[in-house]
RNA sequence: GGCGGGUUGGCGGAGAGGUUACGCAGCGGAUUGCAAAUCCGUGAAGACCGGUUCGAUUCCGGUACCCGCCUCCA
């Protein structure tokens, strides 16, 4: 069997992965807050997190993998959202009007990562259906003395988990000389987080101990792993933005609610993406969504190329001349692998780097080594999601413009062809090869690959064709 | 201030204590009316300063610069 090596940030060293029962490897990655469109950071993690369930479930079997990525939907720009709009006259509670706005939002965000090819995960869990799980784990924490109730709060107790800021290698002592924590007269230290929070009348809440009210951030991921997983499993992954304080938090309130779990075993987290060398803000104007790449034709398949071309354990840059490379490498492989059957196995290369803490850029490049083997080459790719047969419909996009003026594109190639090797023919008699040059030249230009051989001319559509200049030689 | 990540050839980007990464670009050749494509060949690196070692770009320490987190941002 593969050995499957991991950088667990929790021990802070690279691990060989053994699962607690193999039948059933469980995953568990932070999920987004659905407020917006997701931006192109979100995806990393769930572009990288995709290779890594179809490394597990190569080595464990198809069905002995469970994949959960959870949706936040409490939040307060949703609620913001919602209260902005029943106070524009639509009908339904708060609740009613958050749930149609985050299913608004969760409708995107599939739709965007469906285009980078991310297969759904098993369970996406809602912070809404698991209010009641919430509820039961805050009241025990209470209960065992790892929190309190204050002012219609229920806080989490930092200084009754002894291990608090293990995982991010913080002390909480530093962390209050640091002083940029909320103080609050409701608090019994200024480091105690917040599990449950009052709601007023223009706020989305819900009926618990502690009066109405919603949940804190991070309750809802140790409840729903918990729900989904168990209190022991596998791997928890997420940025590492989240290390502190969301991953610190969880690890708290799971290891005092379930006292004998190991909550996540291995934690995995993956650094920030930058744009063009810049941290993408919104107050830099570099910022961006999946979203607007794929409305400016950046293939889905693109990012997805671009996002695992460098190790998920580095900062990444994303330029678009990375994505004009990727773009090339993809378009020569699909030409090479048409119609070509998939070999039954990618290249072990492939499932090496994968298996040596996700090493995606290795395998990346085991691909380029692989064109004399078409065959091994496609099955290669598929294992990380690339030249899928769904996700080429790119390829056809520019040249799908020419029949707007009613040619069919094979048509006009086979047109075009035509015409230029009777214009070679021509020219080779009477060694004028100005006309010749002058459409050859156009096509380049064009971006069709021009291939003359002595055997014919063939014309080659390449990646970006540009299909207006190519209707003016019609 | 505290914690963490990064720095590889013109560009992108990996692995490995000593042996070619890989890709793009470049250069030389074959081929071509000229190109393109293809094929063959080829130069080019490891931020800086020390240490360990027979030998380090790879391990250790320090310096510089960049970046992230400590502010419900993946």
């Amino acid at each position: 069997m593969v050995e499957i090596r991991l950088t667990n940030t929790k021990t802070r060293g690279k691990e060989a992965f053994a699962p607690i029962d193999p039948q059933n490897v469980r995953l568990y990655l932070c999920g987004p807050t659905v407020y917006d469109r997701a931006h192109l950071g979100n995806a990393r993690p769930v572009v990288v997190i995709d290779v890594l369930v179809a490394l597990l479930r190569h080595v464990y079997g198809v069905d002995h993998v469970t994949y959960v990525r959870n949706f936040t939907d409490v939040d307060d720009k949703i609620n913001a959202t919602a209260l902005s709009r029943q106070q524009a006259g639509a009908p339904g509670t708060l609740e009613d009007l958050i749930r149609e706005r985050t299913q608004e939002t969760i409708g995107w965000y599939h739709a965007d990562m469906d285009a980078l090819g991310a297969a759904r995960p098993d369970h996406e869990p809602r912070a809404t259906d698991y209010i009641a799980q919430m509820i039961t784990m805050i009241e025990k924490l209470i209960a065992d003395g790892h929190a309190y109730a204050r002012d219609g709060h229920a806080l989490f107790r930092v200084r009754s988990y002894k291990d608090y800021g293990k995982l991010s290698g913080r002390s909480v002592d530093d962390m209050i000389a640091g002083a940029r924590v909320e103080v609050a007269p409701f608090k019994e230290d200024p480091m105690d987080f917040v599990l449950w929070k009052p709601s007023d009348a223009e706020l989305p809440g819900w009926d618990s101990p502690w009066g109405r009210g919603r949940p804190g951030w991070h309750i809802e991921c140790s409840a729903m792993s918990y729900e989904l997983l168990g209190e022991s499993f596998d791997i928890h992954a997420g940025g590492i933005d989240l290390q502190f304080p969301h991953h610190e938090n969880e690890i708290a309130q799971s290891a005092c609610a379930h006292p004998h779990g190991d909550f996540a075993r291995v934690w995995l987290h993956n650094e920030m993406l930058q744009v063009e060398g810049k941290k993408m803000a919104k107050s830099l104007g570099n910022f961006f969504t999946v979203r607007d790449l794929l409305d400016k034709r950046v293939p889905g398949e693109v990012i997805r190329f671009v996002l695992l071309s460098t190790h998920y354990r580095k900062p990444m840059d994303w330029t678009d001349e990375k994505a004009r490379a990727a773009e090339d490498a993809l378009w020569e492989w699909r030409v090479l692998t048409k119609g070509v059957e998939p070999a039954a196995e990618p290249d072990p290369r492939v499932i090496e780097a994968l298996a040596d803490d996700l090493n995606t850029a290795g395998a990346i490049s085991v691909l380029y080594t692989l064109k004399d083997d078409p065959a091994k080459l496609l099955a290669s790719a598929r294992f990380l999601g690339l030249l899928r047969p769904d996700m080429g419909a790119w390829m056809t996009q520019d040249l799908a413009a020419i029949d707007s003026v009613s040619v069919p594109v094979a048509d006009v190639l086979a047109g075009l062809t035509q015409q230029l090797t009777d214009l070679r023919i021509a020219a080779q008699e009477s060694k004028d090869y100005a006309a010749l040059d002058a459409l050859k030249s156009a096509l380049t230009e064009a971006g069709i690959e021009v291939r003359m051989s002595k055997t014919g001319v063939e014309l080659v559509a390449g990646p970006r064709v540009d299909a207006q200049k190519l209707g003016t030689l019609l």
